[in-house]
DNA sequence: CGGTTTTTGGCAAACGTTTGCTATAAATTG
DNA sequence: CAATTTATAGCAAACGTTTGCCAAAAACCG
């Protein structure tokens, strides 16, 4: 029943539930059953089960199970390529807290690659459609679908997260981007600031939206004209968040009239951004005052150590993994409902009034 | 044969290769044939086939063909938990860099935590012994192993990223750490450093050895004494990176002769340690001349530039998935070798020659 | 045109589980 | 103690593929 032909005895792999079953002197079903439904059989059968199931070193053989019970026990998280750059210092810590708590629950994680090219789209269709994973959490405003097959309609669970989708049906997980950035955009204003340089990810995307939103709305509030605010970036599409931070102070340079406050939508472009403006000679918060978003740990330890907004992944991660297997454990689909989580800003020494 | 007892007909998901074979009137193992075998059927009942297939919209059930054939399409990455945060600048870069390069060679990518505890590494056998992996990607020195089974006599092809372990009859995929430190220790000592301060991570382990170890040779090759170098951290484990810089910066506080160049492990703790004798009032390079290991794109927009070690993470993410490749491929398992992907340092400024 | 080779397609047996159903043994009851 | 219930364990049929083997058909050859 052990395939290893190897060389001695000893089977260091492949020992089957039927070896199991011989070695305890029961059925195969009796196994199954101890292994997996305790109350279904004898205490005592069980433990000499178990016994023989660990001098085995039997692990059971998942695609076998999960073929047979139809399901498959991993989720696969899609991450757009650019994601991997744009906002490369928090992609480990939500994949790390999405990670933990799946295997809390007894489930693996597999990553999806969503670029922009059919092949990766067709990819994870397939992994959807071929039954190899049970859920997905996406992290991509884009909805795979090639030649009729679409993510949208492949029954499988899913939830959103940073971005907003319930409007596409997902569950979404986000933080309140916009109330968050009205309120910095609110106490900048109310420091003194009346020119406001904003420095844009992907234009048109959900962040973006809501961001520049809460920039406008913080404006209105106190009577400023949306000319107060100078947009830059938006093309580059995050592929390194730092290229458009570089490219944005070129922008910077330019302008007659310098903003006095800069609200950046990652980190990275916030960095890069200051990095450049103090070469030029401007001194932050002195001329310049500068927040950002997301909350990476480094923001500490730039000079001056920079404000940010951070977010909160690791909630964010693991309310995800709550709503999906949430979803999977029910029959029907609840609600695409939306469930916020707060930011908070992190004020640190790269805000002041401005000068005069 | 369609299990959708769902609303209306089309069913959204669920044809079956008996559903594709019966459309295209043929036999099941036709179809099989023609989606895998393209030579053994002819072209135009293939045709047929091919038609019927994407007209149902089927996708092969992936746990059916693994359970067949015994064999995944998956391989997992093992990363301890500790890098998450401590690399935490080059993960996405490694995970991009494996996961493109297998799904080019039609696998996917799993994670698996590997942490100190007993669960993640049971886990982590499970997936192995499960038959639900075909290879391994580890990041971590340590193989799991619990009550019996071992990820060493698995059976599984695994190659090691990042630290060399074909001691343990593992295929290793490494960057010169030692002679890329050595070599940047003796530039250091040619613009006239005599006295170092280096920021080692967790003790002992590989990186440590072979980097502190460059740091010794490069002395010693000056005819320099041990004493010229003083180790902080090498404790913290580095759970977050940025601790190790901080602390370390509060020891070089206490020192009384002051070494003149600083050699750090991370970038991370570069930049944290940076940040903190900055504010004592130390000037960088003037005072103090700082290198570290890397080359996380952010050291480019620190100030001043860091110099920092680059080392190539995304090339060494495809060597390890061509040599896992290939030793799933071939039958007997190659001998371990050590496949060495050079650093290179980036020159910035925040090296000079110390003051007097 | 009969005989031989080559293509092509089908049957059915795996792969290693889970689980509905049934059979037996044990326990309970009147 | 017979009759009924309950606990326990076994048989065998799935799950959706792949593939060895065989048969039929087609192509080739002398």
């Amino acid at each position: 029943m052990n395939k290893n032909k190897d060389v001695v005895g000893e089977e260091p792999s492949g020992a089957l539930m039927a070896d199991v079953a011989r070695l305890a002197g029961v059925a195969i079903s009796t196994v199954s059953r101890a292994l997996a439904n305790p109350g279904r059989v004898n205490e005592k059968t069980r433990a000499k089960i178990n016994a023989a199931a660990r001098q085995l070193g039997y692990t059971p053989n998942a695609m076998a199970r999960g073929l047979r019970v139809g399901k498959s026990n991993v989720i696969m998280i899609i991450l757009p390529g650019s994601l991997y750059y744009g906002a490369s210092q928090v992609i480990p810590q939500v994949l790390q807290s999405i990670n933990k708590s799946l295997i809390q629950g007894g489930y693996n994680l597999m990553i999806a690659n969503l670029d922009r090219d059919e092949i990766s789209e067709r990819h994870i269709l397939d992994l959807a459609f071929g039954g190899s994973v049970r859920g997905a959490i996406i992290l991509s405003s884009k909805l795979p679908e090639v030649d009729g097959r679409s993510l949208a309609n492949s029954g499988l669970p899913i939830v959103s997260m940073l971005l907003d989708m319930s409007d596409a049906g997902l569950q979404s997980v986000v933080t309140n981007d916009r109330e968050a950035v009205r309120d910095v955009t609110a106490e900048l204003i109310r420091l003194g600031h009346r020119r406001f340089f904003y420095l844009a990810g992907p234009e048109g995307n959900y962040h973006d939206v809501e961001r520049y939103g809460g920039v406008l709305e913080a404006l209105e509030a106190a009577g400023l004209s949306e000319d107060s605010v100078h947009r830059s970036g938006g093309h580059l599409d995050y592929q390194h968040g730092f290229d458009i931070g570089v490219q944005a102070a070129d922008d910077f340079a330019e302008l007659t009239e310098k903003p006095t406050a800069v609200i950046a939508t990652s980190d990275d472009m916030a960095i890069s951004f200051v990095s450049r403006v103090q070469r030029m000679g401007l001194s932050i918060p002195g001329d310049l005052s500068v927040v950002s978003f997301d909350g990476s740990p480094v923001c500490e330890f730039c000079s001056p150590p920079l404000s940010t907004i951070k977010q909160p992944v690791e909630e964010m991660g693991r309310t995800a993994v709550d709503l999906l297997l949430d979803a999977i454990g029910q029959r029907e689909n609840t609600a695409a409902v939306r469930t916020v989580i707060r930011s908070s800003l992190i004020p640190r020494e790269s805000i002041a009034a401005p000068k005069s």
